[in-house]
DNA sequence: AGAAAAATGGAATAAAAATTCCGTTTCGAG
DNA sequence: CTCGAAACGGAATTTTTATTCCATTTTTCT
C-alpha cells in the first residue's frame, strides 16, 4: 500500500480514481472497489460494519481501502460519496452554491450583486419544476375558470404579484378584484366575496394577518380559496381548497420574486386556456 | 408530549405528518419542523449535535421530535430522510419524465406551459447579466442615492415592479413615492416631485402615455431621471439621465417579469449599500 | 398569583461506530 | 522450498454519536 496520494474531493474524481487503480489494488482492495462502484448508496449511508458485510469483507479492510485513497479514514472517504447524494437531489440551495464558485472565479469585475441574484433567479426558477404540484395546478386552475369573480388577496412582499394577476387577468376578460387595502378598507373589500366567486390569495412568511383572516372567513363561507405560498406549514395552505407551493430563495437578505411570478403567469396563460373551451 | 402513532415510514408521509401536526407542536418542536422541511439533506446526513447547532435547539430536543412522531429515537427517523434522498437520488430524472409523459398522453400541456415560462425566465435572467451595463448601474445608484425622496412611476404591467421597490425601499428606511394614480391623480401625484429628489420610471412597450409626460416634465426640472425600459429605442431611455435595459422574453403571449424583478431587487440591494456609507 | 404540568437545556451515560493492533495467512522472489 | 513482505481477519480499543436523566424554566390552569 503505497501512493499516499491527495485524496479526490469530488464524487466523479473518485470514481476515475478507483476505475483507474482498480488493476493495481490487492484481492480484497479490488472487491471493495467493485462494491462501491456498484453501490454507490450503500457507501454514502451505511455503516462500516454494513457496508463490509454486504460486500463480504472484513470492516479493518474498508479503513484500509480508504487509506489506499489517500484518505485519513474510511468517514473521510464517505463524506465524498455522501456529497453525490445531495447533489443529485433536488436540493437546490446547494445548487446555488456551486454556481456561485463557479461564477466567482472568472475574475471579470462584474456586478456580483447582480449575478448572485440571477443565480438565485435560476435556481428557484428550476426547483420551481420540482415542487409544483401538477394535480394541485390543475384544481387551481379549475376553480379559477369557474369563478365568477376571481378575489386577489396579498400584502406587502406578495402585492406586486397579486397586482401584477390583476393586470393579466383584466386582459383575458376575466373579472377580477384586488384586495388591496387601499383606504383601509381590506375587509370590507375582501367581504363583498360571494357564492360563485373564488379567492386566490398570496402570502409568504411572515405571513399577513389580514391574507391569512381573509382565507378563514372566506372558507367558512364555503367559498373556494386557492393560495401560493411557501411550504406546507404556511397557515395559508392549511387553510385553502388548493395550494401552490413556492420557494424563493433568500440572497443578501432579500427574497426575489422570480419563481412566483413565473407561477403566476403560468396560472394566467393555463387559465386563459381553460377559458377559451 | 402524547399521541404515540405510528411513525411514518416514507419522506411523503413523513412530510404530511409534520405539516399537520405543526400547530400543535411546542416551541423548540415547531422549530425543528421548520427546519427539517427546509433542510432534509442535513436531517439525512448529518448528526445530531450538528443539526441541532444549525437549527439552534439542544440535542436532546432533536430526540424528542423524534419521539414526538412515534419513533423509537433520532436514528430511526434519520432513516426516512435517508429513504428520501436515496429515492430522489436515483430516479430523479426518470420519475421528472415519466412523469411529464403522463400527462402529455392526457392531453394536458400544463407542465410544458411552465416549462415554457422556467425556461423562457432562465433565458431572460442569463440575458440581464449580459445586458445590464455597470456604468449605468453604478450611475442610477448614485442618482437615488442622493435623492431625498425617490419617485416611482409605472402603470400596468411595470406596476407590480414599482409596488415592490416601494416596499423594499420603505425596508431600507429611503423615502419614497409610488405614483400609482390612485383616484385618477397620476399627474398630481407626480407634480409633487422637487429638486433633490429622483425619479424612477418604468415602462415597456407599448409605453405608457403618462409615465412619458411624467418622465419629460420632471427633466424639464432639472431633476434627475433613472428609467428601466426596454430597449435604447425606448421613449424613456431617450429622456433619462440614466437608463437601465431589461429584456423580458416572451412566451405565449406573454411576457414575464423575472428578468425586471430580478434587476429591481438589485438596485435595492446595491442602494441598501450605498446608503450604509 | 400560585400550584401543577409541560417543556427545555445541558451534563452524564449508554450505544454504536470507526479505527487500531497484532497474530495468521497468502503471495512472490530467490 | 524457504524467507520476507504484504495482505488479511478479527478481536480490542478508541472515538464518535445517540440517548437518557434530572434540575431549571416556562406555560397552563385555577
Amino acid at each position: 500500500m503505497t501512493v499516499p496520494t491527495i485524496p479526490p474531493a469530488s464524487y466523479e474524481e473518485l470514481r476515475n480514481e478507483l476505475a483507474e487503480k482498480h488493476e493495481g489494488l490487492s484481492k480484497r482492495l479490488k472487491q471493495i472497489a467493485e462494491y462501491a462502484l456498484d453501490n454507490p448508496n450503500d457507501m454514502a449511508l451505511e455503516t462500516v460494519s454494513g457496508i463490509a458485510e454486504r460486500a463480504s469483507v472484513q470492516p479493518s479492510s474498508l479503513i484500509r481501502f480508504a487509506k489506499a485513497f489517500g484518505y485519513s479514514g474510511f468517514s473521510e472517504m464517505q463524506r465524498v460519496f455522501r456529497s453525490y447524494l445531495v447533489e443529485s437531489g433536488t436540493n437546490y440551495k446547494d445548487r446555488i452554491r456551486s454556481f456561485r464558485n463557479e461564477h466567482d472565479q472568472d475574475g471579470a469585475p462584474r456586478n456580483i450583486v447582480l449575478d448572485d441574484f440571477i443565480d438565485g433567479g435560476i435556481a428557484a426558477l428550476k426547483n420551481l419544476r420540482d415542487v409544483v404540484d401538477p394535480d394541485q395546478f390543475e384544481a387551481a386552475i379549475k376553480i379559477l375558470g369557474k369563478a365568477d369573480v376571481i378575489y386577489l388577496a396579498a400584502q406587502r412582499r406578495a402585492f406586486p404579484v397579486a397586482s401584477y394577476l390583476a393586470y393579466a387577468f383584466a386582459q383575458l376578460d376575466k373579472r377580477c378584484v384586488l384586495v388591496d387595502g387601499n383606504g383601509g378598507m381590506f375587509f370590507q373589500q375582501g367581504h363583498s366575496i360571494r357564492s360563485g366567486d373564488a379567492l386566490l390569495a398570496i402570502s409568504f412568511k411572515s405571513y399577513s394577518p389580514e391574507v391569512i383572516q381573509l382565507v378563514k372567513e372566506t372558507r367558512e363561507k364555503a367559498i373556494p380559496v386557492v393560495s401560493i405560498s411557501d411550504g406546507l406549514l404556511s397557515p395559508l395552505s392549511q387553510n385553502s381548497d388548493v395550494s401552490l407551493e413556492v420557494e424563493e430563495v433568500e440572497v443578501h437578505a432579500f427574497r426575489s420574486l422570480s419563481a412566483t411570478m413565473t407561477l403566476a403567469l403560468t396560472l394566467v396563460v393555463a387559465l386563459g386556456r381553460e377559458l377559451q373551451k
